[in-house]
Parts: C-alpha cells; sequence; structure tokens
DNA sequence: CTTGGCGGTGAACACGTGTTTATTCTAGTA
DNA sequence: TACTAGAATAAACACGTGTTCACCGCCAAG
C-alpha cells in the first residue's frame, strides 16, 4: 500500500513481467526491508503470481542481487553525472526533491546498508570516491582546507549524510518534528554548514590533546583485543 | 558462537532463569537482531527450553521489550554519569575500550535504532539532551563556539556518533580494513577533529548561499508534497 | 488439426518458528 | 509419607513463507 501504488507508473504500462517484478521487488524491499517482504506480497503489486518470481529469478536471493544491480547501476550512474558544488547534503536534498524515483532507490540503499549487503558495499565506496574527488579539487583550487587525511575525510562526509537517511526517524523525532520533511533538512543542514565552515571549536586544545594522546597509544594499540562484527 | 560464550560470565552463575534468559536474548539480539534470532537460539544460550521463555515473558515481543528497558536503562545511567570532556565520540571510544560489556549494549542500542524500536526513540533523545547541555555549557565557558541552533547542533553530534557505530562495516570497508578497531576509529576521528576545531571550507560562501536560498524559499516550502515515512 | 514450446498459475509441500498443552520434576509443608 | 504449588520440559500445534509440481492457455510451425 502506501507509496507502492506510486509506483505502479513503473510497472502498470506494458513492461516485461520480469522487469514489473523487478520494480515491486524494489519498492517492496525499499519499504520493508528484505526480510519483512515476502514474494506473495511482490507477486500481488506486480500482478503476477508468487510461482512466476521463482520462474524467473530462482530464488528469493536471487531477485534481491538483481534489485541491487540495478539499483545500484542507477544510483552510481547519477551520482558520478550530477557532481554538484556542495556533494555533501544532496543525497538528502535529492532524496526529498523527488520522493517517486530517486527517492526509492535511495531508501533501498539505506536498507541495504543496515542489511550490510555487497551491493551497500559498492556504492558507497563509489560515494566516498566521488567525494574524495570533489574535495582534492577543492583543495587544489584554494576553496576548501587542506586535510591531513582526505580520503577519512571523504568517509566521514559520507557517513554523515548517509546517517541523515539511515537515521531519519529518530532525528526526525529528536527535533520534535512528526515527518520528515524539507524543514527538518533545513533545521540539520544549517548547523552542518556552520560546522563545515568555521568548526564548532574555539581553538585546537581538543584537537592536539588527541594528537599527542594517540601519537603516545601508537606502541600499544595492537595488543588490545579485537571486536567482533556481524 | 562467537561472542555469545563471553557473555556466560554472566548467565553462568546462580542468576535466576529469568535474568539468564534476558541476559541471552540481549546478547543474540544485539549480534542477530530481532527478527533474525529465534527463542529456541535463546534457550539454548540461557540453557533452558523454549517453552520457558514464553511462560516467563509472555511472547517474543515482551522478552524484547524487557530487554530494551534493561539495555537503556544500564545506558542511560552511564550517559548520565560519566559525561566526558568531549562528549561527542565517547560512545565509540567506550564502545571499543570495553566490547564485552558495554559494546554488548551499545551494540543493541544500535539493533534498536536500525529496527527503529521505541527504545532507541528515549535513548537518542536521551544523548541528545545531555549534548546539548554540554554544549551550552562550552558556549557559556568560550570553550565552544556559538550556534545558531545548538539543539539542532547536538542532534547532529549524536547523529554523527552513532553512524560510525550503524555504518562501523562500510566505514571500515571503505577505508580498506578488515576489521572495526582503535586504528579505523582514529583514522575517522582525527578528520572529525579537525572538523569539529576550523571546519573544512576556508570562507563562508556556501554558507551564506545556503542560508539566503533557505530563507528565499520559505515561502513555498508548504506546498511541496511530504514524504511518508515507515 | 496437431504439436510443442513458453508464459503463467493454483495447490501443495517443506520447513522454520512462536506459542500451547499435557506432563514431569522439585521443593517446601503438614 | 503424602500433598501441593510452581518451575521446567518435550512434544505437538498453527501459521507464515520460500519453493516445487502438475497443469493450463496460447500461438507459431509442421
Amino acid at each position: 500500500m502506501f507509496i507502492l501504488v506510486n509506483v505502479c507508473s513503473a510497472l502498470s504500462s506494458d513492461l516485461t513481467a520480469q522487469a514489473k517484478i523487478r520494480n515491486a521487488a524494489i519498492a517492496h524491499f525499499a519499504h520493508d526491508g528484505f526480510q519483512k517482504t515476502n514474494l506473495r506480497a511482490i507477486a500481488a503489486t506486480a500482478g503476477v503470481s508468487a510461482a512466476l518470481i521463482i520462474r524467473h529469478f530462482g530464488s528469493k536471493d536471487n531477485l534481491r542481487s538483481v534489485c541491487d544491480d540495478h539499483v545500484l547501476q542507477i544510483l552510481v550512474r547519477r551520482a558520478r553525472t550530477s557532481a554538484g558544488p556542495v556533494g555533501v547534503q544532496d543525497l538528502s536534498r535529492e532524496y526529498l526533491a523527488d520522493p517517486e524515483e530517486y527517492g526509492l532507490h535511495v531508501r533501498y540503499m539505506v536498507r541495504a546498508i543496515e542489511e550490510d549487503s555487497s551491493a551497500a558495499t559498492t556504492f558507497v565506496n563509489t560515494l566516498v570516491e566521488e567525494t574524495e574527488g570533489l574535495f582534492r579539487t577543492g583543495i587544489a583550487d584554494g576553496s576548501m582546507r587542506p586535510s591531513s587525511d582526505v580520503r577519512a575525510l571523504a568517509v566521514l562526509n559520507v557517513l554523515i549524510s548517509l546517517a541523515t537517511l539511515t537515521m531519519a526517524p529518530a532525528l526526525t523525532r529528536a527535533l520534535g518534528y512528526e515527518q520528515m520533511g524539507l524543514d527538518v533538512l533545513q533545521r540539520v543542514g544549517l548547523p552542518m554548514l556552520e560546522l563545515y565552515t568555521h568548526g564548532m571549536y574555539v581553538d585546537d586544545t581538543m584537537l592536539k590533546a588527541a594528537r599527542t594522546a594517540w601519537e603516545a597509544q601508537q606502541g600499544d594499540h595492537f595488543q588490545r583485543k579485537d571486536i567482533h562484527h556481524g
């Protein structure tokens, strides 16, 4: 229901059954996540039977990887071409600008990131790559400060941009709004830009302290127990 | 398996069955998420039968809410007492400092945030509140720059801190590391501190542009279609 | 007209999993 | 010892869901 009717425009016409299924699956995965959507719901949205999905895609997992590839291709192409001037919160701005198409794909990727699928890795890497390039040119032409670690800075920025999407509900509520919207985004975007232009500390006490502390720690950091992940 | 053996110390002793089940559930929910863990796995870790879980907690959902309350209580108390000087990446630092106990609870909360449970809202709100208070005193004593919107700045900071946790796998890989660890955290932490002390733009071109653009847009922003969420 | 491939379907199967039920074990008490 | 309340369990149940299977039009080729 809900937004699923919106994408009917993308599947009501004379598309092939495979495309209809794929689009319906993308919509459902983006809206409910991979695990929570069942094949019968996808089938209903696509106007086919559940058996046909298996016939065409073999399994639910394979359907997912096909959707991954499709969304990834679209988003990556879009990320490469539309290298905006800021490049930081483009993602969230475009997300709100065109909820029907772009928003669907971005939401799909957000879900993929949360579930840590392989497509998410490629997507994040592409974003980092583009951002890093943007930063390097910015530093070269003098519009940006030089950084000790451009790569890490790019990662940090992508992280922040994506975080506003993945944690949109919590963020929205924390600011007292009901629904994510342009107002919420501007409310967060302004401090973000302020942070980007002049930071939030008045001097470099913290920075120096951290630098010396970490340099001193370099000798024994390897004897720490590592932490397991996923 | 994996980290679950680590928490055996917390449940192998003479705890009551309810506590054993609760701890086992917290470990499993933190490690695999709510949906992917089944009652029989929790029962096995706790050394009891699946039926006993239902007997004591009524349902899986209720068990979840009990775990939510328990973890929330611990984390909130800890957040309130240990108001560190920086307050920004404390979370991730403590996360790595004590993976066995604190890390488990933080991971639990990260999962709760991803699944957007009600406990996550309370937790995020608490963090934002604490951070905002920290910022206001920092601004008052002159160690921090004044901000046009302290609340939003606090939200932004909590967002960034939590993002490094929720997207730890993607972040780690984007920097070319195998596993999250102190090295990764320092690699991101340094640019973060640099960003916090002097920003990354050399002038306020972007900031001014955004400000004027948004002010001009204030007249017609309400006629945009809103986006639906979750 | 028959035939064979192809897109498509409904019903059934297999299995994981939350929950229920009947039963057993255990400890405290008279 | 006998009894009872509650803790704990194994087995069964209910149900959702991915997948398989037998079958059905339909349409071009012979």
